[in-house]
Order: C-alpha cells, then sequence, then structure tokens
RNA sequence: GCCGCGAUGGUGGAAUAGGUAGACACGAAGGACUUAAAAUCCUUUGGCCAGUGAUGGCUGUGUGGGUUCAAGUCCCACUCGCGGUACCA
C-alpha cells in the first residue's frame, strides 16, 4: 500500500481537533510541563519555511513530554499590534483590525496544516480588548507603584506619600528621576499638581522627560533595542537623539536583580551574556567637583571607574544634552557653545556612531579637582553621553583613549600617573601597574588604588561608591494607533489613571490612521477621545507590552477578572521550556523578566522568573538559485549558460547572474518550462546546457538536457525569490516529511539555508518505513531485532532530551535500515518504533501505531511510554546483548585487532585478556610492554 | 575596537566524557528492472600510491606550535566567517 500522506495528515489532524487531544487541563495528578514558542507576528506574506523551525522544535519536545506522562501546556497565539497593519492602513484605509485579522487566519490554516499539538482553545491576540484589558491593567499597577531600593521590591505609591508625609524625600531609599529632594513640611505644603510632579518622579511608569530616539519618519519615538545602527529596526528610516516627555517603565530600578537572575536560569551562554552586557554593570565612584562659571559656583557631580586615576584629570567634559551645559556657558563662549549645539542636534543618530570624529567646544567654566584643588577646564562634547552616569566626566587623557584623543585634537595636556606608562603615541587604558605622581596613592598597584582613592574621597565628604548600570528605562509610549491606549487622562494637567471598572479602555475609530498635520498622534483624529470630559491620553504602547506578560494569560486566557487565576499561576507557575530566536535577546526577554518581577514583587504571581529554560533556535536563510544570462559579443539577452559552465574562457566574465524562482529549480536543475512560463522576459529563453550543447541546435524536449542553476546564501525574501511556502512543501511531501527535514538539516541553535536538496531522502526514509507496516506479524523478536530496537529507545531518548533533534533522523534510518534487511515486521518491535516516532512524525506514527494496536497513541500516554523497562520488560534482554564490549586493541598503532568480552569486565582482566591473545604474544616475541593502556569501554593499547 | 560562536569530503552534516574521523542523507558514477521514462532496488564514492584481486600503505578535520600512549575534541598564537555591541567614563 502507497504512503499517501495527505490523506493520513488529514485524517490525524481532523482526530486531533474533534477531540481535543491536545487540550491542557489546569488540574490534574500528572506533573505539569510548560512548553513555550515565542509568538508571531502575523504578517500579510504569510509563514515561509523558516518561522516553523522553532515551533517543530518545541513541539517535538512537547509531544514526547505528554508520552512521558506529563500533564503538557503548549499554547499558541499572535502578536497582533505592531507596525506593518498600521502603514498598510495608512497606505489602504482598511482597518488594522481587518488586515490582522486576515493574516491570523492564514497563519492558522498554515500552522494547522503542520500538525501542531497546540492547544488551541487557549489561543489569543495581543489586540484582543479582553487581553490588552491586561496589557493596561498591568501599566496601572506600575503607575501606582514605587521601587524601594533598601527592600529591593515595587511597593504601593500610598505607601511612599505616607513616607513622605512623615519624613520627606530623605525618608525613603527609592528609584527616581533628578529632582530636588523636599522635607515632610515642604511636601504638606505642596500643591495638588506640586505633589502629583514629585509622585512622578518615583513612578515605576512614569511621565518622564529624556533624551529618546526620535524617528521622523514613522512619526514615533523607539526603545533603544528598536534601534540598529542608527536606523529603526522597522523599516530602516533614520533616527535622532531629541529631548522629549514621554511615557517610560523604570526599567533600570530593575537592573541589579535582572542580572544577578540570569544565574539560576537555564538559558545558553551567550545569550546570558548579551544580557550582562545590555544591562551593563559597572562598579565606581561618583566624586562631586567644584565649578565656577562668570562667578557663579555649582557643584557638578561626574561618574568614573578609575578612582585611582584622579591626580591625572586635566579637563571635565559635559554631555551636550546635559543639564549643566545652560548653567556651565560663561558669556563670552555663549555663541560658539550655540553653534555646536546646533551642529550637534542636527545629527541623525547613525551620523553620531559612524562619524567618530572628536568634536567639542569649551564651555568657559573651570573646574577644580577635589582631591588636588587643581583648576581645570570645562569642555562640552557629544562623546559624553547625557544618558549615563552623570553625564559629565573628569577626563584623564593618559589613561582613557576617547580623553586622549580629545585632548590631542584641542591640544590638553595629558598627565600620565602610572608608572612607566608610555603615552606619546597612544592612552595607556590598561587597570594594571603602579601609581606615579598620585600624591598619597604613590607606590600602589591599580587594583589596590582604586578602593584606597574611592574610601579617601569618601571620608573627605566629596565622593562615594557607586555602581551605575548601562540599561535605560524604556521608552513606553508610540505616536501610533494600532497599539494599546494609555488609560490614562489629564485633569487639570495632572495624569490620572482610569477607573478599573471601565477597562478596557478599546481603540476609538478615527477616520485616517497617520499623525495629525499638526504632529499630534493618530489618536488625536479621534472624535471624542475624552473620559469623564478629560482629554486622554493620545500615545499608544509600544509592541512590547503585549508580549510581556502573555506567558501568564496562556495559563488561564478566558478569565475576565484577572489576567491569571492564582489557582491557574500556582498550578502553572512558569515556562518550563522557551523556544525562540536570539533576536529578542535585549527586548522582549529583558522586558517580560521585568515585568514578571513586578507582578512577582506585588505579590500576584508565585514566580519571580518567567523562563526557566530558553533554547534559541538558528535563522532559516534563503537559498537562492541563479541563472547566467550571456552578455558577451553577439549578445541577445536571451541565452542564459549553466553554471557548470560559467568559468570557461568563452563564458568567463561574460555573464550576468539574474535570481530565478527557487520553486522552479529541483537540486539546482532549472525547470525550463517553468522558467520561460515564468515571467514574459524569459519566454523566448535559450540555453547552454550542462554538457556544453545548445537549445537551438538541439531542438529542446523537456527533460532531455540539464541547465544547472548556481546559488548562494542570502536572507529569505521575495525580492531575491528564495522564499519556499510550506505550504508548498506539505502539498508535495506532506507535513511528516517536512517536520522530519526541518530537523534534519542541522543542529537547531545553528543558522542554516534552506536547501530542499536532500528533502527527497528523507522522504524515501518515510516510504520504506511505512512499507514494513504492512503486514504485521505478532512472531517473538530476535535478539538482533531487539537490539535494533533499543539502540534506538536510547538514542531517541537522549536526543530529545538534549534538544539534538537532527541526529534523530540518521538513527531512524539506520534502525530502519538493520530491521528490513532482517525482514522484521513483528508487533513487538514496529509498536514502540512508532512511538519513538510520534514527536517527530506524528500523522505517520499515529497511523502506524494505529496499524499495530487498532489504538490513538492518545490512549497510551503516560503509561510509560518510552520507558523500555515498563513497556516491554522481554527486552531487557537485548541490552545483555549491547552489554557485550568490543575493545578494539592496537600496538603502537601497528598491529590491531578486536576484543570481545562483557561489559563490566574490570581493567585488569582486559589487560590480562590482551596479553593473553594469540596476535599480542606473536609481536611481543617475549618482550614485556612498557604500558598497557585500557579505558573501560574504549580502546587499548600497548605501548613498547 | 570589545564580547560570544564557528571552520570537518563535491554538498548538508555526524563523532553525546580525549579513544577506529567522515555516521546518515544529498549529489555523482556504475548496475538491475523497464519498449522508454518515472519510481524502486543494488554497488562504489575524502585524497594520493601500490596491487588482477581480496587488500595494503601514506595522508587527511582553517594555519602554525604545544600537552598526551592517543587530539576534530584540551592549551597557546594566528587567519577567515557569523552574531551581538559600540564613544557606557
Amino acid at each position: 500500500m502507497d504512503y499517501n500522506f495527505s490523506e493520513i495528515e488529514k485524517k490525524w489532524q481532523q482526530w486531533w481537533a474533534q477531540n481535543k487531544t491536545y487540550r491542557a487541563t489546569d488540574k490534574s495528578d500528572k506533573p505539569k510541563y510548560y512548553v513555550l514558542d515565542m509568538f508571531p507576528y502575523p504578517s500579510g506574506a504569510g509563514l515561509h519555511v523558516g518561522h516553523p523551525l522553532g515551533y517543530i522544535a518545541s513541539d517535538i519536545f512537547a509531544r514526547y513530554k505528554r508520552l512521558k506522562g506529563f500533564n503538557v501546556l503548549h499554547p499558541m497565539g499572535y502578536d497582533a499590534f505592531g507596525l506593518p497593519a498600521e502603514q498598510y492602513a495608512i497606505q489602504t484605509g482598511q482597518h488594522p483590525e481587518k488586515t490582522t485579522h486576515d493574516n491570523v487566519a492564514r497563519y492558522r490554516t498554515q500552522l494547522d496544516r503542520i500538525g501542531f499539538s497546540f492547544d488551541w482553545d487557549r489561543e489569543f491576540r495581543t489586540s484582543d480588548p479582553d487581553y490588552y484589558k491586561w496589557t493596561q491593567w498591568a501599566f496601572l499597577k506600575m503607575f501606582g507603584s514605587w521601587y524601594d531600593n533598601s527592600l529591593q521590591k515595587a511597593r504601593p505609591i500610598e505607601e511612599l506619600v505616607k513616607a513622605f508625609e512623615e519624613g520627606g524625600s530623605e525618608a525613603v531609599n527609592a528609584a527616581c528621576s533628578e529632582g530636588k529632594a523636599f522635607t515632610s513640611a515642604q511636601w504638606k505644603a505642596f500643591s495638588e499638581k506640586e505633589k502629583a510632579d514629585a509622585l512622578m518622579r518615583y513612578r515605576l511608569a512614569y511621565l518622564g522627560e529624556s533624551t529618546v530616539n526620535w524617528c521622523p519618519a514613522l512619526g514615533t519615538v523607539l526603545a533603544n533595542d528598536e534601534v540598529k545602527d542608527g536606523y529603526s529596526e522597522r523599516g530602516g528610516h533614520p533616527v535622532f537623539q531629541k529631548k522629549m516627555t514621554q511615557w517610560q517603565l523604570r526599567v533600570s530600578a530593575y537592573a541589579g536583580r535582572l542580572l544577578d537572575g540570569l544565574e539560576k536560569l537555564d538559558w545558553t551562554d551567550s545569550l546570558k551574556e548579551m544580557q550582562r552586557n545590555w544591562i551593563g554593570r559597572s562598579e565606581g565612584a561618583e566624586m562631586v567637583f567644584p565649578v565656577e562659571c562668570d562667578n557663579r559656583k555649582y557643584d557638578v557631580t561626574i561618574f568614573t571607574t578609575r578612582a585611582d586615576t584622579i591626580f591625572g584629570v586635566t579637563f571635565m567634559v559635559l554631555a551636550p544634552e546635559s543639564e549643566w551645559v545652560a548653567k556651565l556657558t560663561s558669556a563670552s563662549q555663549k555663541a560658539e557653545v550655540e553653534a555646536y549645539l546646533e551642529q550637534v542636534k542636527k545629527k541623525t543618530e547613525r551620523e553620531r556612531m559612524a562619524g567618530k570624529a572628536v568634536t567639542g567646544v569649551f564651555s568657559g567654566a573651570y573646574g577644580i579637582n577635589p582631591v588636588t584643588g587643581e583648576k581645570v577646564p570645562v569642555w562640552i562634547s557629544e562623546y559624553v553621553l547625557a544618558g549615563y552616569g552623570t553625564g559629565a566626566i573628569m577626563a584623564v587623557p593618559a589613561h582613557d583613549s576617547r580623553d586622549y584623543a580629545f585632548a590631542r585634537k584641542f591640544d590638553l595636556p595629558i598627565v600620565p600617573v602610572i608608572e612607566g606608562a608610555d603615552v606619546s603615541e597612544q592612552s595607556v587604558d590598561a587597570k594594571e601597574g603602579i601609581m606615579c605622581n598620585s600624591g598619597f596613592l604613590n607606590g600602589m598597584p591599580v587594583k589596590k588604588a582604586i578602593p584606597a582613592a574611592i574610601a579617601y574621597v569618601q571620608e573627605k565628604g566629596i565622593g562615594h561608591r557607586k555602581i551605575n548600570y548601562r540599561i535605560r528605562d524604556a521608552i513606553f509610549s508610540r505616536q501610533r494607533y494600532w497599539g494599546e491606549p494609555f488609560p490614562i487622562y489629564y485633569k487639570d494637567g495632572i495624569a490620572t489613571p482610569v477607573a478599573f471598572e471601565d477597562l478596557p479602555l478599546t481603540l476609538p475609530e478615527i477616520d485616517q490612521y497617520k499623525p495629525t498635520e499638526d504632529g499630534q498622534p493618530p489618536l488625536a483624529r479621534a472624535k471624542d477621545w475624552t473620559y469623564k470630559g478629560y482629554p486622554l491620553e493620545k500615545s499608544t504602547m509600544p509592541g512590547f507590552a503585549g508580549s510581556s506578560a502573555y506567558y501568564l494569560r496562556y495559563m488561564d486566557p478566558h478569565n475576565g477578572e484577572a489576567l491569571v487565576s492564582r489557582q491557574a499561576d500556582e498550578y502553572w507557575r512558569n515556562v518550563d521550556l522557551y523556544v525562540g530566536g536570539t533576536e529578542h535577546a535585549t527586548g522582549h526577554l529583558i522586558y517580560s523578566r521585568f515585568w514578571n518581577k513586578f507582578l512577582y514583587d506585588i505579590g500576584y504571581i508565585c514566580e519571580d522568573e518567567p523562563f526557566k529554560k530558553l533554547i534559541n533556535q538558528g535563522m532559516i536563510q534563503g537559498r537562492s538559485n541563479f541563472v547566467y544570462r550571456y552578455i558577451g559579443e553577439g549578445a541577445t539577452g536571451n541565452l542564459y549558460i549553466s553554471y557548470n559552465l560559467i568559468e570557461n574562457p568563452e563564458y568567463k566574465d561574460k555573464v550576468q547572474p539574474i535570481h530565478v524562482n527557487v520553486n522552479i529549480v529541483n537540486n539546482d536543475v532549472l525547470d525550463i518550462n517553468a522558467f520561460r512560463a515564468w515571467m514574459p522576459e524569459f519566454k523566448n529563453a535559450e540555453f547552454v546546457f550542462a554538457d556544453g550543447t545548445s537549445s537551438e541546435l538541439t531542438g529542446y524536449t523537456a527533460g532531455a538536457k540539464q541547465y544547472i542553476c548556481g546559488w548562494a546564501v542570502e536572507k529569505m525574501s521575495k525580492s531575491m525569490f528564495n522564499v519556499v511556502n510550506p505550504d508548498d512543501v506539505i502539498a508535495k511531501f506532506g507535513a511528516d516529511t517536512l517536520r522530519l527535514y526541518e530537523m534534519f538539516l542541522g543542529p537547531l541553535e545553528m543558522s542554516k539555508p534552506w536547501d530542499t536538496n536532500g528533502i527527497d531522502g528523507v522522504h524515501r526514509f518515510l516510504k520504506r518505513l511505512w512499507n514494513m507496516y504492512e503486514n504485521i506479524t505478532d512472531e517473538e523478536p530476535t535478539k538482533e531485532e531487539l537490539r535494533s530496537l533499543h539502540k534506538l529507545i536510547k538514542k531517541i531518548t537522549w536526543d530529545i532530551e538534549n534538544f539534538s533533534f537532527n541526529t534523530s533522523i540518521p538513527a531512524f534510518m539506520i534502525a530502519q535500515n538493520e530491521l528490513s534487511a532482517l525482514k522484521c515486521s513483528k508487533r513487538a518491535i514496529l509498536e514502540p518504533i512508532a512511538v519513538l516516532l510520534a514527536p517527530y512524525a506524528p500523522h505517520i506514527a499515529e497511523e502506524m501505531y494505529h496499524r499495530c494496536l487498532s489504538l490513538s497513541l492518545e490512549g497510551r500516554a503516560g503509561e510509560g511510554l518510552f520507558v523500555v523497562n515498563e513497556s516491554w520488560p522481554e527486552c531487557n534482554e537485548a541490552y545483555l546483548v549491547e552489554d557485550t564490549q568490543k575493545y578494539p586493541v592496537q600496538f603502537n598503532g601497528k598491529v590491531r585487532f578486536t576484543l570481545e568480552c562483557p561489559k563490566d569486565t574490570p581493567k585488569e582482566e582486559v589487560e590480562k585478556l590482551v596479553l593473553a591473545h594469540e596476535d599480542t604474544s606473536k609481536y611481543l616475541a617475549g618482550n614485556t610492554p612498557k604500558k598497557v593502556i585500557v579505558v573501560p569501554g574504549r580502546i587499548v593499547n600497548i605501548v613498547m
């Protein structure tokens, strides 16, 4: 009987859907296991073969865990708010809701064909009001909270108000934005607006001014992780630095915990390292430098990690956006400074990064080195960043390469303070050596001088130890339509939360989706965007808002009273296995951890970290194919040269590669007729084939001659004609072949091109395996057959537990080969093989299992499948067969033979057996060997 | 620049604790079946050398060193490729 994959796959997909086979229950005696994929943004282009890679891997694991007797939660949904739908709406006037709906429907159809074991009853979209109600709710919770640095925990804002009433701002150690301190009496005297402004500086979700990434082309601000190389990640538009008042999340308050939390996570080292770099902890000191400008006196705080080099300070630098700039510009320098600031402002983020040119201007002010009393000039330069530390630095050109470049350019003094440092050509940045020219630090090694200098300034009251983090607060406003509206209205200019009962605050209908002519966000177009008569916030939330807690919602997706019930949360707790790409390392995966920690702090959920184990699947790149148009002498423009000939002298450098649709190329051989029909310009195409003959001369007939295409690895994209749709692969080979082949392609975490060459091999394997299930008998299996089976069980179990899915397919192939050579068609062997295959190729496995036992696998789940001793005790014998160990024996690499003895034979016994062997004695010829090396279970070597 | 990862036949890749490198698959070559094609099956397939032959020898995991009885695997230096990050004081 033929392997009719389309019939089999349809049958079982229907069966699973009808029986709700993969529905997870919130109550069970079985242990729970939560497997999650990073949910997709449903784009208009649909899925290509690269998208399901991670889903297939997680599905294998989920199915395996189910067979092992776990209650598995494996949900799927859609990250549905986002820019492409909105841009499409701007162009066509179509409501993003409609676009999103259509795209989701298409994704669902495509996903269903691949045979995933998702619990579709838990599906939702982040753009559903029932869902984003909880995104808004979480935002309001953050708005109503502050971060207590002493307790390392978020607390309700009411407790802060109480503390202010009792002891003013000094009463708490809180994470907060820059601002003036106040006493209890001052607090009590504040107007309502002043109180609101003061509290705003402490809220975890707050409105604050900061330097943001402004993208004029998109008309919106962007978070740091949404900017790549100075261009917007979506659309690739230039980005500028701009000071704006925006909603922000105080992620920086959690920097320490986000860093420490990484320790206990089972994530890859590279991903943890990325997060560590992004959080960017650095230990140093803050010091106060008195600064004088036109006879006005100020105290400027700087941050440094090299307190030891304080004697080498020759100037100070302020960031152009620093608040100090206005105060510290002298009358005489005013014009020059303003010109410089103007020039900096005009630069795009890209230009600022790319240029690396040293620029700056003297402010006219002078600072006093608080340790030496020396007078140093204060400069302004863009190499100092407003957002990091205090936006002001002490410059030590001898021991910092950036300060050095600046000093050289503007001819400022360079004073080395480490013995033997040669600073004639470049700075000496290394934290090593012995201090000199440094007063009380002289003679100390750098490692000791740093803490000594900090202790000194601390004692003198001019500075203190300080840990700085690179991570910034997340900009949370977007000037866009297709996102969650902020549940905030402005009452007398005070940001006030919308009442919980009135959530969700749904998106208003508007006639156009673009910003208004006067640069307001699209929501300003809404007719009545007010609440209780007051204006509502016009920005919407960014993409990461909806994806920050979605994993909690799957635990209890239909709950109208809470994001997740306590009961469901206590059962499912957190994600055991999370599968997704590394591109979310510094975005979603940081925000989610922050969001989760916040909800944990307010006692809402029971786990501090959301994702216990994380696997990163690699990117599937495109594999483009090319035809080579002849452009040499006498070219007609419609002659194409086979790839194997293009290096020949007559064609070399006379051909032009042209992308050709990979779907009309098979194993790099072009389908000539399909090519001619593909586009009008190829209608009359003629060819020089692989054997050098020309289509004009031979009078081409289909299939007779081969035209070979060249290939290259590129990004999978429409313009390269290298997009492969899973639907086409499934139509041709079936979902099981697709699943197996995606895994067979290479290690899960590695990036690799989609190469359809070779898919035949996997398909052939399934066909051959299928044929073995034709006439199943009840004969007793032989030792050899049991041995094959057991090798496979061990291998597949190991592979799945270690996410080494690519090595499983060869193991199946080998077992299939061995068993078909033995003409094995015995139920006792074939049934367990169907079980082993089920996670990888579920449809065919179900059908094969059904043929063995007339049962669906579901009926057997949790009854010890995958566990040899319980299900098939007779198979213990197979282990005995395997317990004989072969020892390959070598004599100085010259003579070889194989010794066979039981596996647990002690070393000494093996040694004796080796020496007693006739080949050994022949070789030794009476001499005594220097050494006999026996490695248990491995090789034996004799050294003469 | 800094951090991380990688480099194995014509191709994708395997080698799971330092222990027979190249599993498995693709491609290629040859053969069987067939009027023919497709499909299927069988044989060969890292390179070089010797042999009619079974087979044997040498060489071989980016480059150069090292540790070890034994290195794709460990150490040092380097080359190239990929990913992240970039004036973070």
